[in-house]
DNA sequence: CGCCTCTTTGAGCTCAATCAAGGTGTGTGG
DNA sequence: CCACACACCTTGATTGAGCTCAAAGAGGCG
C-alpha cells in the first residue's frame, strides 16, 4: 500500500472534498489506490459487477454504453474532480450503468465499495457533496434532452461552451476531443461534426490542433445557441 | 393538519418504503401535506426556489423545462411511488431544475425540505433508497441517450414498452398520453407521432382510446426495437 | 357559441445521414 | 526499414426520415 498523504491534498484540492476534515477524507480512502491509465484503457466495463467508485484526479474519462445498432454512445465527459460511479453503490448488488474509458494518459483513485457504505454514517456532508455532484450530471443530461430538437449546430456550440476549461484565461476546451467522440456523444456523424467545425475554423470562430479545440470569438459560439 | 396515518400505509406499499419502520416514515413526514392536483395543475415551476420535496402518491406528473426555442421537452414521467426533487434538497439555495405538472387528477405529498436534511442522520437505509430511485431515473435519461441516433419508431417503441403498467395483465399503459406529450418527450413533432401510431393501430399492433395506449402484439413492438 | 386542446392527413422541403473515396500520421511486426 | 493495419480527418454526391406548413374535424368548457 503506497502513501496516500499526497492524494489527500490532491482530494482537496477538489471543490467538493474543500470542506471535508483530513481525517475523514483519510478514512473515506483508506485501501484506495490510484489507477494510471493510457489512452484508451478501460476502467471499468457496463454491466459488470461494481466493486468500486472512485475519483478522477486528472485527465479525462468518457462514460459510454452501446445503443441497440450496436455503436458506442458517449454519455458524459468525466474530468478532474468528477466522483464516478457512486450512484449506484447504494444498490444491494450493484452493476455498472456504463463503461469508462480513459481519453490520454490519466489518474483515478480507485475506492472500494464498502467505504461509501461506511463513511456516510460519520460524515453525511460528504454524502450531500456527492449527491450535489450527481444531481449536476442529471441535470447536464436534462438540458442535453432538451436540446434534442435543436440543429446539430446549437448541440455542437452547446458542448464547446460546457466543456471549457474555466481555470484556463484562454477559452480553450479542459479535454482533447476526437471528432468522432463529439459525434458519439451529439449522436450525430462524423462527417456531420466535421463540415461544422471546418466552417467554424474558416470564420476564424474556433482553432484546433490535433484534439485540442480553443474558441476564438466566444460570442459568435454564443450565438449560434439561439434559434436562427 | 389533518391526520397522516393512513398516508404512512400508502406509503408503505411503495417498494421503497417497504423496509423503513413506520416510526421513521411519520418521523419523515411530519408537517407534510397532501396535494390534490387537477389536470394540467402545476406543482412547482423550474427555476424557482426548492422549499419541498415530496412523492407521487396517485396520477402521474410530467417533468418538463423549456428548450431554447421555447417549446416544453418532457424529460421524465412520475408514476405512483417516485421520489420528486430529492435531489437537489443537498444543495445549499435549492432550485428546482424542471417543472412539474399534473397529468389528470394527481395526489402528491409534499414533504418540507428540512425533513430531508433531518431524516438522512438517523435513517441511512432510507436515503440509499431514495439515492436508488435517482439512479433509476439516471439510466433512464443515460438509456434514452443512448437511442439519439435511433428511429423513431424505435423510440416510440422503447417508450412505449418503458411506460407498461407492470400490475396491470393486459399491456395498457399507467399513464395518459397525448400525442403531443410524447412528442414533446421523444423530440418529435406531433404529426410524426400520430402517422407512426395510426400505422401501427391499423396493423393491429397498438390500440388507443382517448389518450389509454394498449399494446395488442407485444412481441411486434419489441421487434421495432431491433434496428431494421 | 367561440375558444382551446387534441387529432388527423397531405404536400413539399431540408437537414443531416449514408456512401464513396482519398489523405495523414502512428504503431508494429516481419 | 518497409509494409500494413489502424485511427483519425476530409470532401463531394446522393438520399431519405422526419420536419414544417396548411387545412380541417371533433370534443369539451366557460
Amino acid at each position: 500500500m503506497k502513501d496516500l498523504g499526497p492524494i489527500l491534498t490532491e482530494l482537496s484540492g477538489f471543490e467538493i472534498f474543500k470542506k471535508i476534515p483530513k481525517q475523514k477524507l483519510a478514512e473515506l480512502v483508506k485501501n484506495s489506490e490510484v489507477v494510471l491509465s493510457e489512452h484508451r484503457d478501460l476502467l471499468y466495463r457496463a454491466g459488470s459487477a461494481a466493486s468500486f467508485f472512485g475519483v478522477v484526479l486528472s485527465g479525462a474519462y468518457k462514460l459510454s454504453k452501446l445503443s441497440l445498432s450496436g455503436e458506442d454512445v458517449i454519455v458524459h465527459f468525466s474530468t478532474p474532480g468528477d466522483v464516478l460511479a457512486a450512484f449506484v453503490m447504494a444498490h444491494p448488488n450493484p452493476h455498472y450503468p456504463v463503461s469508462a474509458t480513459a481519453m490520454g494518459p490519466s489518474r483515478f483513485l480507485k475506492i472500494p465499495r464498502s467505504n461509501y457504505l461506511e463513511i456516510w454514517k460519520s460524515e453525511p456532508e460528504l454524502i450531500f457533496q456527492i449527491q450535489n455532484l450527481l444531481s449536476t450530471r442529471m441535470n447536464i443530461l436534462q438540458d442535453q434532452k432538451a436540446l434534442q430538437k435543436a440543429s446539430l449546430a446549437q448541440k455542437l456550440a452547446a458542448l464547446i461552451l460546457s466543456l471549457v476549461d474555466k481555470k484556463s484565461d484562454d477559452l480553450s476546451l479542459s479535454i482533447p476531443l476526437t471528432r468522432k467522440e463529439i459525434a458519439e456523444n451529439l449522436g450525430a456523424s462524423v462527417e456531420s461534426i466535421i463540415r461544422i467545425m471546418s466552417d467554424w475554423s474558416k470564420l476564424g470562430i474556433i482553432q484546433t490542433n490535433e484534439q485540442q479545440i480553443k474558441i476564438l470569438k466566444p460570442e459568435k459560439v454564443v450565438s449560434f445557441l439561439n434559434p436562427s
